[in-house]
DNA sequence: TATTGTTATACTCTATAACTATA
DNA sequence: TATAGTTATAGAGTATAACAATA
């Protein structure tokens, strides 16, 4: 049977999940990926791309059009670093940080939503992250 | 945390297992990919590329390149179906056999020591097919 | 008219390499 | 010399639409 390959079972899972949270974030103009972006600049202190880029494990050159189009919508903004001038500082503005307080909202309710067929939901997580190391 | 969104570790997740998969996979010439091809073509009676795209859950206008990959490495063959002209019936030949049997062989040993760290890796699959409703 | 398979095309995501500006 | 960011490019993987052959 084919649902017995890890692979094929993980792919599907997160094209489903994929697809219910590009619904549910639509109205914000935001998808999954913008949403993660968002949520690795609003925790604490200000970062350069190179850092969110290693919080969401993703290469640096994929980093600078999701935050082109993040800033374009005037969700973010890139500052020079007075201290390094070759840092770009990512911080969310005032539009951003109330998008994203209304879209993470949505984004945990689907993900309740996702999880509800399961007996523990909770422990499903942590299994992920155990595989993740994290 | 990044590690508590759903995305962001099913995505992960997903990349870590396709890359060992591919690591232990490429002495015989394949990947995971060219290997659920195979599962969904070895198990029972013929089937057609339609069915076999069905099976996979992926687009029928994806399957042929991988079959074309496959059947030039001489592990299928495509044959009209003489009831259906419009069919192409999908057969494994012997040296496709004989390759998914290793193949799936190591894909197994590869699942085991990726669930390892789990508590329960049967039931961590359980869950993942019950997201997939399976 | 509908279905199977193919082809052309495009879009997303990712990765590599070369470049610039700064350190 | 090394680092942060950008740009160009290419490779997967996927999806849509149009087409030919067949039913």
């Amino acid at each position: 049977m084919m649902s017995d390959r890890l692979g094929y079972l993980l792919k599907h899972v997160l094209a489903l999940l994929t697809d219910e949270q590009a619904k549910a974030l639509a109205p914000y103009g935001l998808n999954g990926r913008d949403l993660a972006v968002l949520s690795a600049v609003v925790a604490g202190e200000p970062l350069s791309q190179l850092e969110v880029a290693s919080r969401l494990r993703v290469d640096r050159t994929s980093i600078g059009d999701l935050l082109d189009s993040l800033e374009e919508r005037g969700l973010v903004e890139r500052r020079r670093s007075p201290e390094d001038r070759r840092r770009n500082v990512v911080v969310l503005t005032a539009k951003g940080e109330s998008t994203f307080e209304e879209a993470e909202r949505v984004r945990l309710q689907v993900e309740r939503e996702f999880l509800a067929s399961l007996p523990d939901a909770d422990r499903f997580r942590e299994d992920l992250q155990l595989l993740l190391g994290e």
